[in-house]
DNA sequence: TCTGGGGTCCTCTGCCCT
DNA sequence: TCTGAGGGCAGAGGACCC
């Protein structure tokens, strides 16, 4: 984006967004505190509705204390497919202001809307409109804020929300529009916590240097940031709070990492077990690295214990894999490295590294032993999964005592051993 | 009170190569 | 052949976000 073009920036941020969708479809529920989350004894909070929040419910609650706080509430499981396919519906709502969105998750999305104005008019026109439309077509409200910058605009919708008040919901502004003009007086009032990348580790750092506003944080010499919190966060602090944002609307990017981890009701002590829950992971790893079309390089084993104290140990091989086998194995060797016998509380397995599928044919045409093809044998899972659902098939590791059986060597980047097969790539 | 699951980005350290 | 500097990558961990 040029210095000489100010921007347009639009923030959209739906109303307690799981909780409303779910009230579409129950309608009944209306008016009563309802939270939608894990609902097991280790669960969280996902979202709550207004009515929950004026009793202290909040998301990332544990479950167990917002029963406590609220016992009297509907706990609803979730259904993150149903969720994603309305959030798509309403994505294309904004899509046809812009082509310029860029979801920040389900609920949330930037739009440049800066090209937008000539046709569709200014700024706070185009919320309004925004606003009605996802009202009238989804039956959902959000907030919308309207600046010159991505940070501005995402504290401006906020500042447009409703609040939990004990009377129930208190109706927010809806669309707040903080013009060029007005940025500072806008940010500096507000808490330091409400900026992006200052959570409690840096809060607490900040609290130390006297600091409690966004103004604050202005006011201090940048040598002083640079100090408490590094050079890059320090830096980037200052200009923040400074209003100083240039980062642009980004549509379509790519993802940097494909994971899945999961909380055991239970900690495990066991190494097998863990070894099939590995399997599982894995092999649900690289299903949905093959429907993204793509192919990682890095294994990441991720291990909680009972204490929260977590570690992470990683794998990286020369030739990409999108097929569960590979990915397993080289979690499986990482797991190795592990003892367990503390009690492990959660397993994840995160492939990175990602390149194009297509990279990846090549690698594993060459790789891949007589039997089995791998890249077959995935194909023939993913057309099952298509038709019959993700459960309908799985790896033969995931499920018996036996733990995860073996290929023969040279059929993939991770050895039998689950150790890089190829070496390491040139370096330097 | 007891802490999910999906991510991104940054920093630091060690190693390898030039 | 040895040594040190510097760059880049891998690995690990931490902080943060929704």
């Amino acid at each position: 984006m040029s210095a000489g073009r100010r921007r347009t920036i639009v923030h959209v941020d739906m109303d307690a967004f799981f909780v409303s969708v779910e009230l579409l479809r129950r309608p009944e529920l209306r008016g009563r505190p309802v939270v939608v989350g894990g609902t097991g004894d280790r669960g969280v909070v996902a979202a709550a509705s207004y009515e929950a929040r004026a009793y202290g419910v909040h998301s990332a609650m544990p479950t167990a204390r917002a029963r406590r706080l609220c016992p009297h509430a509907v706990f609803l499981p979730g259904d993150h497919a149903h969720y994603a396919a309305v959030s798509r519906r309403v994505m294309e709502v904004f899509r046809a202001y812009t082509p310029l969105v860029e979801p920040v998750s389900l609920d949330e999305a930037f739009l440049d809307v800066t090209g937008a104005r000539r046709l569709h008019g200014d700024g706070e026109r185009i919320a309004r409109a925004i606003r009605a439309e996802v009202l009238e077509r989804e039956g959902l409200h959000c907030s919308v804020g309207v600046a010159p910058s991505k940070l501005v605009a995402k504290l401006a919708s906020e500042a447009a929300k409703p609040r939990a008040g004990r009377g129930g919901p208190e109706p927010g502004l809806g669309v707040r529009v903080v013009r060029p003009e007005e940025v500072r007086d806008f940010l500096r009032p507000l808490p330091a916590r409400a900026l992006w990348g200052v959570g409690p580790a840096t809060m607490a750092r900040l609290e130390r240097l006297g600091v409690r506003t966004v103004g604050d944080i202005a006011d201090l010499p940048e040598d002083a940031l640079v100090h408490a919190l590094g050079p890059a966060a320090g830096r980037q602090l200052r200009r923040l709070a400074a209003g100083e944002d240039d980062r642009p609307v980004e549509p379509d990017q790519p993802p940097r990492s494909i994971g899945h981890e999961e909380t055991f009701p239970r900690d495990h002590h066991d190494r097998e077990a863990l070894r099939r829950e590995v399997a599982r992971m894995a092999d649900a790893v690289a299903w949905r690295l093959r429907r993204a079309g793509l192919a990682a390089r890095t294994v990441t084993l991720k291990v909680r214990f009972g204490d929260f104290r977590t570690i992470t140990r990683s794998t990286t091989a020369a030739q990409a894999v999108d097929d569960g086998p590979a990915i397993a194995r080289a979690a499986s060797a990482l797991l190795d490295r592990v003892d367990p016998s503390p009690g492990v509380r959660l397993l994840g397995v995160t492939a990175s590294g990602l390149v194009e599928g297509a990279a990846r044919q090549l690698t594993l045409d060459d790789l891949a032993g007589p039997a089995p093809a791998w890249h077959e044998v995935s194909g023939a899972v993913d057309a099952i999964r298509a038709r019959f659902g993700g459960d309908a098939i799985g790896p033969a590791a995931a499920l018996r005592p036996g733990g995860l059986r073996v290929k023969r060597t040279g059929d993939a980047p991770w050895g039998p051993d689950g150790a890089p097969a190829a070496g390491r790539p040139h370096r330097g």
